[in-house]
DNA sequence: AATATTTTCAACCGCAAGCTT
DNA sequence: GAAGCTTGCGGTTGAAAATAT
């Protein structure tokens, strides 16, 4: 089976459309029909890829198209189709008149999956979460059994005691995960363990927070995202690393979002600098992190283009799998910051 | 009022199914 | 049956809008 050519080869335009372009689209259509999508653009003289033709159409100007909330059965609705479904937008869409499939998908990802969230439903599966349990295993492998441990204490005990801590830590958190956390569900899962080592680390000197290590320099940390079940460089997993190794971007800010307020909150300031990634030549300005936030949960980050222009972008939400303290245990940031 | 942060959602992309040659 | 083409689907992105500080 081939492929259809990508809309750009021809220097077609994409983006967002006009009101000169959607007005075409619509006259021809109507006086026409859309025929073939790849042929339309051509015959009403739009410089666009017949896909895109196809969903500005489809998902925006077909006459049919109800606008505005979702009602309350609506939402129903879709709660409903989504737990015998799934993520079958288009399926779902059928039961719903006038509403689109990336319609329904939009309202799932930005209201629906954060709303069974706070109720303490697995988006997924509908059910009450249960992974903060199944998280145990990878937790404690993660936690090292140490020369400081109790050497009259049994490994199995030692791993017991462990246990009872994360059981307590589940029953003191899953109120709060309940009625105040907003964030994504792979946010959550992948954060949890490294959260709960940190509150165990206070009450328990045998616990030590892994260490990351920056792959182009063996002698420093770096920073990571925890994705899936270990550690990757940042650079090597995330478009936002991307981004801030380039030195054509620089940095208004970066932020940390807290767990618990659900807020940014600002713990340091990298400007025009070189971005590379030898966090030596990183220049941090203010304000100093004071203190680390032990229930961030990610990282937010603003950027300026390098012609100083206005427009920024923001990275935050569902990619924010990042862990703040990591930051500050790269010795040569903390150098600078003393 | 200015700036920072978060949310929203239109539009994009790649993939795959189904149809045609 | 193989190759090419078209359409539809679901995941993802990022600019703009909204909201918070």
């Amino acid at each position: 089976m081939g492929r259809s050519p990508c809309c750009d080869e021809n220097g077609l335009k994409k983006g967002p459309w006009t009101t000169e372009e959607d007005q075409k689209l619509i006259q021809h259509i109507q006086k026409h029909g859309h025929g073939s999508w790849r042929a339309l653009p051509k015959l009403a003289g739009l410089n666009r890829c017949g896909k895109s033709c196809r969903l500005r159409w489809t998902n925006y100007l077909r006459p049919d198209i109800k606008r505005g909330k979702f009602s309350q059965e609506e939402e129903q609705t879709i709660l409903h189709l989504h737990s015998i479904l799934g993520n079958k937008w288009s399926a779902i869409a059928t039961h719903l008149p006038g509403r689109t499939d990336n319609e329904i998908k939009n309202f799932w990802n930005t209201h629906l999956k954060k709303k069974l969230i706070q109720m303490g439903f697995d988006p997924m599966t509908h059910q009450p979460r249960t992974e903060l349990v199944s998280t145990l295993p990878y937790l404690l492998a993660l936690a090292p059994i140490t020369d400081t441990m109790d050497h009259n204490q049994s490994l199995d005990e030692h791993a017991l005691g462990l246990k009872l801590q994360y059981l307590s830590y589940l029953l003191q958190t899953s109120n709060s995960l309940s009625t105040n956390n907003s964030y994504d569900q792979n946010v959550i899962t992948n954060i949890e363990p490294f959260t709960m080592l940190s509150s165990l680390k206070e009450n328990n000197p045998v616990i030590e927070l892994p260490q990351l290590h920056n792959n182009n320099n063996p002698n420093s940390f770096s920073h990571g995202i925890i994705a899936g079940s270990g550690y990757q460089p940042l650079h090597q997993q995330s478009n936002m690393l991307s981004d801030f190794l380039d030195p054509q971007v620089s940095f208004s800010s970066h932020s940390c979002l807290n767990n618990e307020q659900g807020q940014g909150t600002n713990y340091a300031i990298i400007s025009q600098g070189d971005h590379t990634n030898d966090s030596s030549n990183w220049i941090i300005t203010s304000p100093a992190p004071s203190p680390i936030l032990p229930n961030s949960t990610g990282i937010s980050i603003t950027i300026n283009p390098g012609d100083a222009s206005s427009s920024t972008s923001s990275y935050g939400g569902g990619i924010s799998s990042y862990w703040p303290e990591l930051f500050f245990e790269d010795p040569i940031i903390m150098n600078q910051l003393s």
